[in-house]
DNA sequence: GTGGCAGTTGACGTAAACGTCATCAGTCGC
DNA sequence: GCGACTGATGACGTTTACGTCAACTGCCAC
């Protein structure tokens, strides 16, 4: 019984370049630098969603592009839930006209948060960079001396 | 007895550009859309130091200066114990010179983890904007049908 | 067939960031 | 002098995002 179903071992060489390659929990874990404990959290909340086999969870690249999304969602620290909204968005397909013109203001809102954000970023770049002038001029004099 | 240290009412007119204007609890609170509760928790965990008449506190320019720091903390996502951080490190004058060359380091990696934000942020921008062309396509092929 | 893993489920624990009382104190207008 | 506020101070509750067991299962090597 030849089966074409691999999961892990042979399937983990980097020679082959299968198409649909397939990862176990542990996998993702290491890839992304989280245990798989969270990884079957994020699953719990309804934001990954594996195939199985029997009981054992297999991952393929979709979930890969998901757990990347998740994950950049938090660097920008949102909570799960924002995060999960802002993944619905990308899930065009679900939609009468109503649906999509609320998808529209959806995403304006998004982008004028995350516009927000950037403009966050970039007075505390401002701050930082004054701040770091006046502990080197600090640290000049203290040599100086 | 005229009391020259006027902490409401009187204070709050606008006329008033008296140095040194102080606020109750209650004005910050409202300045900043939270709670009075939250205000007390950040005196607690030390980001805070109101001075005090009695038990009352008082606030002045310095605390609302503060408290914009922390808040544009939050927004970025930072938690309060990274947001007292960024903090400390407006304070230069704590120096001898090891110190100050922690500080540069610090302010360092700050900057890096602010231009990692930055990148996701154009990122997702990036992509809303992707996604908000498929919306429009999928609305106007509705309309046309 | 028996360790020894990797994985699963379920239950409980925990840290952070407040919310929500309950109780008490100080002050202001009348 | 007395409600009506506004604020202070515990103390306990709550939500989020996992961590930490404990008990079980499937599979693989020997």
């Amino acid at each position: 019984m030849n089966n074409p179903e691999k999961v892990s071992k042979e399937n983990s060489s980097p020679t082959t370049e299968s198409p649909a390659r397939s990862y176990r929990i542990a996998d993702l874990a290491k890839a992304y630098d989280i245990t798989p404990r969270t990884i079957r959290f994020y699953e719990d909340q309804g934001m990954l969603a594996p195939l199985r086999k029997g009981r054992q969870r297999i991952f393929h690249e979709r979930d890969h592009v998901r757990l990347r999304l998740i994950l950049r969602g938090k660097r920008l620290g949102f909570s799960l839930a924002e995060v999960r909204e802002i993944i619905d968005l990308y899930d065009v397909d679900a939609g009468g006209e109503k649906q999509l013109v609320h998808l529209l203001s959806k995403i304006d809102q998004r982008r004028i948060s995350l516009e927000q954000q950037m403009k966050d970023i970039q007075d505390t770049l401002n701050d930082l960079k004054g701040v770091e002038k006046r502990v080197r001029k600090a640290l000049k004099e203290l040599r100086e001396k």
